[in-house]
RNA sequence: GCCCCCGUAGCCCAAUUGGCAGAGGCAACCGGCUUAAACCCGGUCCAGUGCGGGUUCAAACCCCGUCGGGGGCACCA
């Protein structure tokens, strides 16, 4: 069970959780009144405790977590661990000598909070303020060395208004491909008034003919919505009934579901609210270059951009018409046996009346004519979902359009088939398929009996199949061009540019990102700051009006169907507040009516941007200011920020690798075009921390969770446990996964603080393996740290007295061995993060002082200063206890004197080969010649050796000598 | 199906990146303290690194294969 905690005569000053409890409030209200966490800005109100602007020699740390949300649950165990470690690392740096800006806000806006609003009948304001009350207790019990000034919540007005005004400043651009970057590549945003001038002075062309003097001024606003980074269109997009809201494609599963909720999404064609992040693919695939993020993070962002090199290839379809295809594998060209076009493309809505000659029967599906046979197979492919689409990957289905196209490179006719393996919504909804070298179209003209051509030579010894490997190009020749002998990696360039000069094709890239879908049918969001006209055309909120507040409603929650309803249409909740949609508003034109947006913005908005709010959330006048910008986040703003700028560490959870991480990669690179900020990336060094799990029990006899704090092992059958339940011993089944509230298993930072403190309670969760490891919960395993703290104090304070035991000799060089060595191996260890081996390395010199009689200071305070990061309120109690008037947070973290890191003697291992036969102590400085000798001279070496000559002596001075017998 | 990460004492985890397998913690056991127990203090026990090959003077670490666990992608042309 846990400590014991009542109070004893003999030792009333023992560090109990009572004692701890009791210090640690007392020093977070200390820290507060001192302000000691006030971070300082170089300018302005945000001064440091004693109001003092940032030392202008001092580097600057920015770190960060990622956004909370504070949930109506609250806290379990698992949830601080990242906290911590930013903590840690936080108040390392700032005894480093850096100014740190660390501080912690709350994403409030979303579907949870609606949710549980719905649920408890209130309005989610008075839900959401709740919880974050709630989180803001839990998380300050801990004791975070956050700028407590610099908090805010995304729902607050004063943030509302930025969001609408990013918004706003996005609405308002385009992105112009040829406009030149200050490092000299092409394409930025630019502000829309300057293509609506380059139109109005002709020096751009208007797109589809005409001239701007011609165009009515509806059809120039048309025109110029068209090109903004925000627009309305009507597209195909995600619609889930059962959250009844469209989703942005990141938030869809593979298998065609909601990543929230788990609920089917269909394809409905609505006009929504977009934002061109296609726009900046390539920037955000090339800068992850720039950026200390995990190569696995990388990797799923580059997948999900999903950037491909290849060509566009123009077929001509006989009777007229032409199919442009799509192609990674220019190179085999001469291989494409025929063309397959997605069941949507155009090219369907006319295929000719009869069955060409040729036709083989099992490309007609069993239909008379091309024309049923193509309109069964589109019906059936619409009436598909994604589901089942997904079920049926790698089967082949498909049909004969009637259709005959041209191969460009030999004149060869080739049929077009329509088939759902093609997707309308990459590349040109085309291919050509090459059977002999891609493993689906080998697999389609398997079904489909199509013949194929190699034109690529496999390997000697490959028995058939596609050939996707490298290889000589082979079969691929006309008259004016052979690729025969070339590489496949030689062949596409040669083949492209042939391509380019007869007109036949293009060098073209394509990705996998889509434009983010940007409107959500909820209440709990940021209105859009948009108004519409008499013409349905989009207009901006003047900025003095910002921000557009969530209006009142007669009922908040969202309108939701059956999750199968695909027929179902979306709702937004704003649009039941006829008084508020309807607006009246003079734009500069007189008073008029116009109507409001009702949708509103994803929840991702509000944590686009949160890493620039916490420089100033005080800032009224600016988004950020740019001095503040360039001074914690600018390029090179400290020696580890590198090019491209950005928060110095970010930690979070690895489940926003593509979502979050890639919208405010995004935002933040729109800001930079528009000049509001000069780093080129939000975040400079990532970190992924692992999950807290934690053990489950269900009752063996009918499956039920049980509590999992009542179970207990068998002592006498390791690995089988009981539970008590109602008195009674019930055999009880163990599973690993997530602390929660169904699994019976929650753990909160309140029960941990209880029962132990919450410096215990950091310390053990960092000292409970790599940050980045996922691991279980153990609460008994707990009272380690707590033991540890309790030496601490032991070593430093009589537990029955109150007194001081430290003294003031100088301690024994073996103590000042131990203490230089620690405070080395603790900074490395910091320093890269491994925090459960720095506090092992704290446990080491600890256990050493207290087998001591009597604890020097010099060895003592050392040790406190270096405990302070994890552990920082014992910390603080003990310093002070210690003769030390103030906070030791900005007290310069122990340097190690270098004199007794060098040992007198080290142990040297002498092996033979490879087996240690002795061990012998020699000098750190010792030569190698000398060595050898000490080890071949050496009894045990010779016993082993046994006679043999020796071979080879491999001399690693001073640690080892491996002798090598002939 | 493809790709990535991880398998070390009963448990959580170290190992200066190829050089003595054990730093730290939990649990267990023994002893001290105690009227007794808990706390505390001291000590003990415990694996040859999932498995099979290979490279090397030397492999937990590098290579190949295989098994188990976790994650990502999945008809993207």
């Amino acid at each position: 069970m846990f400590s014991d905690d009542a109070p004893r005569d003999d030792v009333r000053f023992r560090y109990t959780a009572a004692l701890a409890s009791e210090l640690e409030q007392r020093w977070q209200d200390r820290w507060d009144e001192l302000g000691t966490f006030h971070t300082a800005n170089p300018s302005g109100a945000l001064t440091d405790g004693a109001g003092r602007p940032a030392d202008p020699d001092a580097a600057t740390f920015y770190v960060m977590d990622m956004f909370p949300y504070p949930s109506g649950a609250g806290l379990h165990v698992g949830h601080p661990l990242g906290y911590i470690a930013t903590d840690v690392v936080g108040r390392f740096r700032r005894m480093r000598g850096d100014n740190v800006l660390h501080a912690l806000g709350y994403d409030a806006f979303g579907l949870p909070a609606e949710q549980y609003a719905v649920q408890t009948g209130q309005h989610p304001q008075v839900t959401t303020e709740a919880n974050i009350a709630n989180m803001r207790r839990q998380l300050r019990r801990l004791g975070l060395a956050h700028d407590p000034r610099r908090t805010f919540a995304t729902t607050d007005a004063g943030y509302v208004r930025w969001t609408q005004w990013i918004f706003l400043q996005i609405f308002e651009s385009w992105y112009d491909v040829d406009a030149v970057r200050p490092d000299g590549s092409a394409g930025r945003a630019r502000p829309i008034a300057e293509l609506v001038a380059q139109y109005e002075a002709g020096t751009r062309p208007v797109p589809d003919g005409g001239t701007w003097a011609d165009l009515t001024d509806v059809e120039r606003r048309r025109l110029v919505d068209r090109e903004r980074l925000a627009y309305i269109t009507e597209a195909p997009v995600n619609w889930c009934p059962g959250l009844g809201t469209v989703l942005a494609n990141e938030e869809v599963t593979a298998d065609g579901r909601s990543e929230r909720g788990n609920f089917p999404v269909f394809q409905r064609s609505l006009s929504q609210w977009n934002m061109r992040i296609t726009a900046y693919a390539d920037r955000l695939a090339d800068d992850l270059e720039l950026i200390d993020w995990p190569a696995k993070v990388k990797a799923m962002q580059r997948n999900w951009i999903g950037r491909s090199d290849g060509a566009n290839v123009v077929f001509d379809v006989i009777g007229g018409l032409e199919v442009e295809v799509f192609t990674t594998r220019p190179d085999t060209l001469f291989g494409a046996t025929f063309l397959v076009v997605a069941p949507e493309h155009p090219l369907l809505d006319e295929v000719p009346a009869a069955w060409p000659d040729g036709t083989r029967s099992a490309w007609t599906g069993g239909f008379d004519t091309p024309i049923e046979a193509v309109a069964a197979y589109r019906a059936e492919a619409a009436a598909k979902t994604a589901v089942e689409r997904q079920a049926d990957a790698g089967r082949k289905t498909g049909v004969f359009s009637g259709h005959l196209a041209t191969n460009p490179v030999n004149g060869l006719p080739v049929p077009v088939f329509t088939a759902d393996y093609v997707l309308m919504g990459y590349g040109t909804g085309a291919i050509m398929a090459v059977p002999a070298e891609d493993e689906r179209d080998w697999a389609f003209a398997a079904a489909f009996e199509l013949p194929h051509v190699r034109t690529v030579q496999p390997p000697a010894g490959f028995d058939g199949g596609a050939w996707t490997g490298p290889g000589a190009m082979i079969n691929s020749a006309n008259d004016e061009i052979s690729l025969n002998g070339l590489q496949v990696a030689e062949s596409k360039p040669k083949i492209i540019d042939w391509l380019e000069s007869k007109g036949l094709g293009t060098r073209t890239t394509t990705y996998r990102l889509r434009d983010w879908l940007f409107s959500r049918q909820r209440y709990w969001g940021e209105p859009f700051p948009i108004v519409y006209d008499e013409n349905d055309l989009p207009i901006a909120i003047p900025d003095e009006l910002l921000p557009v507040e969530l209006p009142d409603v007669p009922d908040y929650s969202p309108r939701t169907y059956a999750a199968d309803d695909a027929g179902s249409s979306p709702e937004p909740p704003l649009g039941r507040n006829a008084d508020w949609v309807a607006i009246t508003l003079d734009l500069g034109d007189g008073p008029k009516q116009y109507r409001r947006e009702t949708n509103t913005m994803p929840n991702w908005a509000g944590s686009c941007w949160y890493y620039l709010r916490y420089l100033d959330p005080t800032d009224a006048d600016h988004l950020v200011s740019p001095e503040l910008e360039s001074y914690w986040l600018g390029p090179q703003h400290n020696p580890e920020a590198g090019t491209a700028g950005g928060v110095d560490l970010y930690v979070g959870g690895v489940e926003h690798a593509v979502l979050h991480l890639l919208y405010a990669r995004f935002w933040h690179k729109v800001l930079f075009d528009l000049g509001h900020v000069s780093s080129l990336e939000p975040f400079h060094k990532l970190f992924n921390q692992g999950y807290i799990q934690a053990f489950a029990y269900v009752r063996a006899d009918n499956g039920a969770y049980v509590e999992a704090a009542t179970v207990t092992e068998r002592p006498d059958a390791p690995g089988e446990f009981v539970a008590l339940v109602d008195g009674a011993e019930v055999p009880v089944l163990q599973e690993y996964g997530k602390m929660g509230k169904s699994l019976k298993n929650v753990v909160t930072p309140d029960d941990m603080y209880d029962a132990y403190g919450a410096d215990t309670f950091r310390v053990y969760e960092m000292s409970m393996g790599p940050l980045d490891q996922s691991r279980p919960w153990d609460t008994r395993a707990v009272v380690g740290s707590q033991r540890f703290l309790q030496r601490l104090w032991r070593n430093t304070v009589d537990e029955a007295t109150g007194e001081l035991v430290v003294v003031d000799d100088d301690p024994e060089p073996a103590t000042l061995r131990v203490l230089a060595h620690s405070i080395a191996d603790v900074r490395i260890e910091m320093e890269a993060m491994r925090l459960n081996t720095a506090i092992a390395k704290l446990i080491v010199l600890n256990n050493h002082l207290t087998s001591l009689d009597r604890v020097p200071r010099a060895a003592l305070e050392p040790l406190v200063l270096m405990t302070a990061p994890v552990a920082p309120h014992i910390a603080e109690e003990l310093w002070q206890r210690l003769g030390h008037a103030g906070s030791l947070a900005f007290e310069p973290f122990p340097v190690a004197d270098a004199a007794y890191l060098v040992e007198d003697t080290v142990t040297c291992v002498l092996q033979v080969q490879g087996k240690v036969r002795s061990r012998i102590e020699v000098s750190p400085s010792i030569d190698g010649d000398v060595l050898r000798e000490l080890a071949l001279a050496d009894a045990g070496v010779q016993r082993a050796l046994d006679g043999r000559e020796v071979r080879t002596v491999i001399v690693r001075a001073p640690k080892l000598v491996n002798v090598v017998p002939a």
